[in-house]
DNA sequence: CCGTAAATAT
DNA sequence: GATATTTACG
């Protein structure tokens, strides 16, 4: 088993010749906390979570990954311990070579060793890339440092400094990026201009039901005034929002130690006891019975009463999803950092509950079918069929 | 080289 | 069947 380093391959088209696969540090793939943001919950979030060194993020280019994967023992080179491990945006110190020592043969799963795909025609098609978080992170630091606008996969590649990608898989990468935060500045428009229209049309109606009514209001800057554990982990959403601070379950892990509790409401989770209305600031709650309150926008004669937004979501009910339970086999990451399952959900019961935006956090997986229909029955609502709040819409342009 | 659209693999 | 990634094309 021989791994290539990436040093070794200079010439470009040698580099997009010799690539064969890579290997990311699917384990290892988290944000830091060292900010200390999670710090008070008096969880040695030292196994729980890894700092990040840039070396780690870097593909590791192998021949034979089924053989490097069962060697790893270790998982956790640095425990973050409150230190940001080359925490800031210098980008430098990307060259050396990175073994990649966690145990997690994520790579495996996916990801072929090199030309012996089943595409493997003449190791013709190249293999994909494994574009974990950290990995993305650096990519998105990249286009910040360019400038969303100006940011060009060649450049991206440069700064990132990420010898064994090419730019046709920066540039992919890019137009998934671009795509995905048009996608969500659209949406954070649309919220605040509805909640604009709403507070012109008189607001939040005190005979508005009494749950419904603090999270009515949209905040004026729905990213990052949301709470730390509800705000949207973004892969693909705003650079600017900084994503160390964004909570990863590590996969190796039992359980998710460091988001809140989830109710229980969706999937197939019944030991979570459902507690109704534990509000502790910051704790998500479950919201009483609705029976059928129906969000009512405040009727202003003359004037149409604003229609809910489609795009939001309670704040206060976070836990649409239940938490990917890292288990023991294989597992990757999610490519993604929220499910679109909450779009579909909005679209068949947001008019009726009218939520304020918030994307599935990462490690949270949509529904089961079954947790849809509890769901909707405990909300009262009987008319959508739970199979629709299932169905993932595509995540490309609305233009 | 870049961006977009189509193809393909997982 | 859907989506993420790659590949093709202008």
């Amino acid at each position: 088993m021989l791994s290539i380093s990436p040093l070794r391959n200079s010439a470009k088209d040698e580099r997009e010749r010799e690539m064969e696969s890579f290997l990311m540090e699917g384990g290892e793939g988290f944000p830091d906390f060292s900010d200390g943001n999670f710090l008070d919950m008096s969880i040695d979030f030292d196994d729980l979570f890894v700092g990040i060194k840039d070396g780690d993020v870097l593909p590791d280019l192998e021949v034979d990954l089924a053989e490097f994967s069962a060697s790893g023992g270790e998982e956790s080179e640095s425990v973050s311990g409150g230190k940001v491990a080359g925490g800031k945006e210098e980008i430098v110190s990307k060259r050396e070579e990175s073994v990649s020592r966690n145990v997690n043969p994520l790579g495996v799963k996916g990801r072929k060793s090199s030309a012996q795909s089943k595409n493997n025609s003449q190791g013709k098609r190249k293999v994909k890339v494994d574009w974990t978080p950290e990995l993305h992170k650096r990519f998105v630091q990249a286009v910040e440092q360019l400038g969303v606008d100006k940011a060009v996969p060649s450049r991206i590649l440069e700064i990132m400094g990420i010898d064994c990608l090419t730019r046709h898989n920066i540039a992919s990468h890019l137009q998934k990026y671009r795509s995905h935060r048009k996608h969500l500045l659209a949406r954070e428009a649309e919220a605040v201009t509805w909640s604009q229209k709403r507070q012109m049309y008189g607001g939040v109606g005190k005979n508005m039901s009494p749950w419904l009514a603090p999270t009515m209001a949209f905040p004026p800057t729905p990213m990052t005034s949301l709470p730390q554990h509800f705000r949207p982990l973004h892969v693909w959403g705003h650079p600017s929002v900084d994503q160390r601070l964004t909570p990863v379950w590590p996969k190796h892990l039992a359980l998710p130690l460091p988001l809140p509790p989830l109710r229980a409401a969706w999937g197939p989770t019944p030991h979570l006891p459902l507690v109704p209305n534990s509000l502790t600031p910051g704790t998500p709650y479950f919201p009483p019975p609705l029976a059928t309150t129906r969000f009512q926008s405040p009727i202003v004669p003359g004037i149409p009463p604003p229609p809910p937004p489609h795009t939001m979501y309670r704040v206060d009910t976070p836990g649409i999803g239940v938490p990917t339970r890292p288990s023991t086999g294989p597992q990757h990451h999610p490519p993604f950092d929220f499910y679109p399952l909450k779009e579909s959900i909005d679209s068949a019961i947001g008019d009726v509950l009218c939520k304020p935006w918030l994307p599935l956090p990462l490690g949270l997986k949509p529904p089961s079918l079954d947790g849809v229909l509890v769901e909707l029955q405990r909300q009262g609502i009987s008319k959508i069929p739970p199979r629709l709040c299932l169905k993932n819409p595509k995540f490309d342009d609305i233009s």
